[in-house]
DNA sequence: ATCAATTAAAAAAATTTTTTATTAATTAAA
DNA sequence: TTTAATTAATAAAAAATTTTTTTAATTGAT
């Protein structure tokens, strides 16, 4: 985007442009002194430089600020319809694109079915999507500054190898959309997505050492330290699911045996309702699902709980137990603050959150418990695109490195 | 130490002193222009702050570097004898004190014996043993820039408070020490002064996520992520000997039963030989301790084991695979590129690394084991003292932001 | 041994940045 | 309504920093 240039003058002039940027970005308009006093540079600077960002269009003025008594100072901001931001979140049953402007204002989105599969076409696929998308929202591409695209599994933060390239025979997904679509690309897990969007817009705001646990089909555990996301070494930090905490335990997906994922994803939970019907138990479930059982989905659960179905707050009370004794390991660990909960069965509200919160106080030493809370996301579904949307601008402004 | 003063220029200044101090301490003597190009500031700034820096002792000329051609640069270093640190390593059955300069050197050292005791007296008794070594050896207290202190046991990062002061209701360890001896003082748990010892003096020097186990009278986990200590909201982060490895094990200090801590310390491996023994097993541990079974120690416990021990040998695999059972939720939440073993049992090497390698190999997923490498410990017990050094020294380059 | 090439250091010149002073805008009290 | 107080923006002066030039030191090839 800015241009770097080689000497030093011009690398601290483009650090700071670079900064200015982000500032404005993560707390809005601000005024020329309330900068200088951050960045720690003079005035006559500061004003310098926004008055070249806005040249360049990035910047603009947006209002006048309060004061007690003098002057009202002027309000710099940044452009918002400057530049768009596209992010792709992808579950395994389905896609959402969302497009941003520079303000984090949704400018537009559309979902896609389709099922995520281990198949190098993807990359393609979600190019093409995209070129179509921004051709009906006319939207030329080269005002597009970044893609970012988030999915369950293990992705690599070097290669940008992910669940859709496996066999690592192909170019990884970044390197694909950069090609297709000429736009810097990152790839996150979607749990890490989560979890950054609840730090720059939901409830982790004020928080720094966080654990995002997203209950969909999988288990993702998005951590946030010191405000950041967690990758690792490779990327993969935050691997919960495949924890095993059944020794004798079922066959999971990745080989082992008795991982957290046999025990606590959406698709377990429809299996068990199935499972204990046919063994005749009694549940609200099957008056919701007009008696039949093979239409019952995660939706008629999550409703049978909330009107007091006594076998889906069982379950959701086996599945918290047992989320939250993972979890308590990972207080250990990680000794954060805040646990958020989201994905598809945190809808169960209270019936989740309350067996995970009794699990840690049963698992965690007292210290740990002290100062921890839990709480549901509030952005539910949109937490992906907006940690996303985040991870995307917060990364192009800090290339400026 | 430096001070510090308002100005925009005297910020910048100060820190950009601060910034030369940690990158001479860090990767030795340098030249004004290697530095200029490190920090982005004109061979000019950076030779007249190194100036500076020389006239106020910090800094000396220590020789000339070298050059394919042309003329040879001065070498610019620390003034080792410009400070001391002062560092206190304390496990549950002794102190030692270690006095560094600037240059990594150990000027003197003493091992103190005492129990490591929930006791408000402690920190006086510290200041006291500090004054009075220093007065052996002859250093004048003005000259001590930093103490630090690392324990086992949860240490809060931010009050200080921690093991010796569990009722709160004394001031906490730093603050008492600081008033006692008027330095700025650190406390820090010692997995984590081990760990980043490891990382300044050792093993995980070209390595940036990485997990060190300290296998002592408790079990330690010291986490580096980028190449930092990982603390957590609290400083309590890394608590790996109080997780659940036996649902109905044995009743843990802590309160909670089946710990980590009830399977895998010197003490348990002391008490297990025993009682092995006891049951009538074989061991040629017996001969070591001339028949004797009440003195029967961990040194003797390990020179069997290199002896072929099998008694000892199966205790040492029975312990390593739990550890390597726990570490490898570790693996799978840090996704770290090394692991360090070290502590009392580490000085079982093989014996104990090959079981908790082969746990790591069963429990976690493969593309956390790719390029993770287990390792023990080459500093042994200096680890954390070298890590206690290293922490006050960069606590104290730092404090000029 | 001498000279060209190379690199560092120091000095001088040029530029950038900060600081200070001035002017402009706004509020609240007289 | 006027005036003092306050804060922002701008301009000018001062200071600091960088860049360029010059000088010094060193190596290696001729």
């Amino acid at each position: 985007m800015l241009e770097i240039k080689e000497s030093v003058v011009e690398i601290k002039k483009s650090r700071l442009k670079h900064l200015l940027l982000k500032e404005l970005y993560i707390s809005g308009p601000s005024t020329v002194i309330k900068i200088s006093k951050i960045v720690h540079s003079s005035p006559p600077s500061i004003a310098m430089l926004l008055n070249e960002l806005a040249e360049e269009g990035w910047v603009m003025e947006v209002g006048v600020g309060s004061s007690k008594s003098g002057r009202k100072p002027v309000l710099y901001g940044l452009n918002s319809s400057h530049g768009f931001v596209v992010t792709w979140s992808i579950s395994k049953v389905k896609g959402r694109l969302v497009l941003y402007n520079l303000n984090h204002d949704v400018y537009a989105e559309k979902d896609y079915n389709f099922k995520l599969e281990n198949n190098n076409s993807y990359a393609a696929f979600i190019a093409e999507k995209t070129r179509e998308f921004l051709k009906e929202e006319k939207i030329d591409s080269s005002r597009i500054i970044g893609v970012g695209i988030c999915m369950p599994g293990l992705i690599d933060k070097n290669t940008g190898y992910n669940y859709t390239h496996k066999n690592k025979e192909d170019k990884p997904l970044n390197a694909l959309i950069e090609k297709y679509l000429d736009v810097p690309a990152f790839t996150l897990n979607d749990a890490k997505a989560i979890a950054f969007g609840e730090k720059r817009f939901g409830l982790a705001k004020d928080y720094n050492d966080v654990l995002a646990i997203n209950i969909d089909w999988g288990v993702g555990l998005g951590i946030l330290l010191k405000g950041e996301v967690f990758n690792g070494t490779a990327g993969f930090a935050g691997e919960l699911g495949h924890i095993q905490v059944r020794p004798m335990g079922e066959l999971c997906s990745c080989g082992k045996t008795g991982c957290l994922e046999t025990v606590t994803t959406t698709e377990v939970l429809i299996r068990r309702v199935k499972e204990e019907i046919a063994k005749g138990r009694v549940s609200k479930i099957l008056q919701l699902s007009n008696g039949e059982k093979d239409t019952i989905t995660e939706d008629l659960i999550i409703a049978a709980t909330h009107q007091g179905d006594e076998l889906c707050i069982d379950l959701f009370q086996e599945i918290g137990t047992e989320l939250g004794k993972a979890l308590s390991i990972a207080v250990h660990l990680f000794n954060p603050e805040l646990i958020i909960v989201d994905g598809l069965l945190a809808r169960a509200g209270k019936f989740i959150t309350i067996p995970i919160e009794q699990a840690i106080n049963k698992y965690c030493l007292a210290e740990f418990r002290d100062h921890l809370k839990i709480m549901t996301s509030q952005l539910r579904e949109s937490a992906a695109s907006f940690g996303m949307y985040a991870y995307v601008m917060e990364h192009i402004f800090e290339s400026g490195v």
